[in-house]
DNA sequence: CGGTCTTTTGAGTACAATCAAGGGTTGTGG
DNA sequence: CCACAACCCTTGATTGTACTCAAAAGACCG
């Protein structure tokens, strides 16, 4: 982790970007001096603490905005009370939607998380403006888009085994750099899995114990996970060992 | 259906995009006059039959482009043989990605379907300098996202009865303007279904048969379906009946 | 008319959901 | 420091939905 704190720079109403853990990865990543310096304008930092509500479905936001720190879930429900978390957002993952404030997703912090917010009318009218934000938006949503679809074949045609493996692999992917063994800590609850994995909380937990008891993944409490062996996990996710799209 | 028929003029290189019966919904839809001659510069139209595969997954695509009439797929597929449609497109949806040309989806023609071609290059450089288009494009884009996390609230939670039922008020949403009672005819064979559904083919076919003993819907032949109350359709779909965000 | 492809229907099975209970961890207040 | 509550996670027994395997009926075409 960074030393980095915008939440401890709140009364300054902003913290340096060349300073900012996802100055480049996040949309901000195109922009460079009087680009960056306009951002910074209508820019501003806000935190929640894990299980904390950043937005109910049906919400009109301010703000668009960006992960800096922590996770963050979207999730659609049915009348009935069925939920399906469609999306998870990481540090440098955008959040909001340009050109309609009202946002069809509950978005929940699951763990701490930091948001850097942009104010959405400046904002929006920057995009007209500036091509260089708009293609990497475009480049980010895009992204998105292609990821949503990867998490439909999960959703569609996986089995509970291959689908808790998909997941861990997800994780360890983009947690561990370059440690071996891969570990991970957890962001999420056993029921924010079994929510984005189309899964009941208890099928869950018997998949990794499942995975655990194989000898694919070790434990340590609940929440942190190693993996020895990349390639044993990628086979229980139904892919291929040779590490091409783990999910 | 417009007697606009791209295909017979293919000897021509290009029709008149005055004529085109997706102009005011597709990606060009934003452009008029020197914007709209540049982008017609660029394309060309070429026709699938029903069956016919567009792109592999892994091709190369030398460009991108809309649907004009008819159907097709994105498909994505584990390396086992089990298939999940990702993507429905329809007329004026836009198939392909600027700034990557290798597509990670198979692209079949549902129906026999005419698709409006640009050059990459061209497209990609047009889209850096005319604010207008990549505009479009991102809102396009994220329509895209939200259907698809939509889509996968209808793969991880519904059961087989509400996920035959999205499908069809769906198709039936799309295709019929102002009838009354509503029909459409099935682009999608019961396997096509059953891939988008994350379902097999049986079950596809044993929830039609359902749907239709139960009197919400009534076919003629396999392929046309009619719906007098597309509340109770709804409602089979696991939606309230009041119209809103069927799938 | 024969052949292929699509769709329907039936019988049996398997996997994940449901219902139910108990263990583990964390944090709070007595 | 311990007791208790709240929450999270695991495990067990049973049920039900959708899958698999199998066959036949219907549509379409040469």
């Amino acid at each position: 982790m960074s030393h980095f704190d915008p939440a401890l720079s709140l009364s300054l109403a902003r913290a340096d970007c060349a300073a900012c853990p996802i100055r480049h990865r996040a949309v901000c990543a195109s922009c460079e001096g009087a680009e960056l310096e306009r951002l910074a304008s209508m820019k501003s930092y806000r935190s929640w603490k894990a299980g904390e509500t950043i937005a109910l479905e049906g919400d009109a936001l301010a703000h668009v905005g960006s992960v800096v720190t922590g996770c963050a879930t979207l999730t659609r429900s049915l009348e009935d009370g069925r939920m399906q978390m469609v999306g998870l957002l990481l540090p440098s993952d955008f959040l909001g939607r340009p050109g309609r404030a009202v946002t069809p997703y509950e978005v929940v912090a699951a763990t701490d998380v930091t948001l850097c917010l942009f104010e959405r009318k400046p904002f929006e009218r920057m995009l007209g403006e500036v091509p260089n934000l708009s293609s990497r938006l475009l480049e980010m949503s895009l992204d998105e888009l292609d990821a949503a679809r990867d998490w439909m074949l999960v959703l569609g045609r996986k089995t509970a085994r291959e689908k808790v493996a998909s997941l861990l692999a997800n994780i360890l992917h983009r947690a561990a750099a370059a440690d071996r063994p891969l570990w991970a800590e957890l962001p999420l609850t056993r029921e924010a899995m079994a929510s984005y994995l189309g899964l009941t909380i208890e099928t869950v937990s018997r998949q990794i114990t499942r995975l655990r008891k194989d000898g694919t993944i070790r434990l340590e409490g609940a929440r942190v996970i190693l993996c020895d062996d990349l390639s044993a996990l990628l086979e229980a996710a139904g892919e291929d060992g040779d590490g091409t799209s783990p999910g």
